[in-house]
DNA sequence: TATTGTTATACTCTATAACTATA
DNA sequence: TATAGTTATAGAGTATAACAATA
């Protein structure tokens, strides 16, 4: 497993000025919750990547074509997704009888006991890492993280 | 360039229930303001990459064993990127005086003048994109951050 | 002719291990 | 014997392009 002993990057912490002190807290902040999870759902043989995509099949069935657009991974990257999670028995690959062409990709029951534990998991560490926010600092957070994702799209 | 096409997760923004939803939003926070940072870097040649190492040798030079502590790359890792500023000219080895296994890495003049100009950018971008937050706001993001950062480093 | 999905291939990033030169 | 750095190499992850089947 590439990347365990992980960059601490403001090694003690010495903040650089300004704004750019945000960014790396950002940075920071993300890349512990994230490492953080991925070592909570592997030994249930959850990969933190398949977790997201389950999640979306797991609303209804959708086509590669659909996950393509929601996820935003290439094409030929999804194909071999989808390959480890049919490998694992997590999801399955049934022909759209509406297009012949299309794979309409469904989760398992196998896939869904897997998912139900990996979200119990997730909402554990979800209660740890932000159950002590009240609920106004959690709400107040959540704009605030909206209206930052908003500012990189907009052009300024 | 990989990934010039970015995930943009929840498309519409259809966030999941609960504390998920707020790493995940850390998540698309961090990376949107990440990709912008790079994309804005590299009109100017600066790689994003280089640019942390470059504010580290920037307050004085430090051997590659001592950038390795604070970065956590792999030393082969940073073999190839100081080779990388090296051929851009950003920076040089010189030998350690003291300890003759050891390369003192230091930034050039053209490394200094880069850096200043990358420098300028990352804190117009931090304008557009924290600018906004008022100086309370702020502080609070920072300290919600921080202690986000810090419960994912403790057990529980 | 366009689109869904597959395959083959190549590129990037990073780590592991074996090596050198110093200490 | 241990450490700073280098090199060779392998693995993971992802993208590009050519292709098959269907629309």
């Amino acid at each position: 497993m590439p990347n365990s002993a992980r960059p601490r990057w403001p090694a003690a912490a010495e903040l650089p000025d300004g704004h750019v002190a945000t960014g790396l807290l950002l940075q920071m902040a993300h890349r512990a919750a994230h490492d953080r999870l991925a070592a909570e759902l592997k030994p249930l043989g959850m990969d933190i990547r398949h977790f997201g995509i389950l999640q979306f099949l797991a609303r209804g069935g959708l086509t590669q074509r659909q996950l393509i657009d929601l996820v935003g991974v290439d094409k030929s990257t999804l194909v071999r997704i989808i390959d480890q999670l049919e490998e694992q028995g997590l999801a399955v690959r049934t022909r759209d009888p509406h297009d012949r062409r299309a794979f309409q990709v469904t989760v398992t029951e196998r896939g869904r006991e897997r998912l139900a534990a990996a979200n119990a998991v997730a909402a554990d560490l979800g209660d740890h890492l932000f159950g002590w926010l009240g609920a106004g600092d959690r709400r107040r957070l959540h704009e605030l993280l909206q209206r930052i994702i908003q500012q990189a799209h907009e052009r300024g």
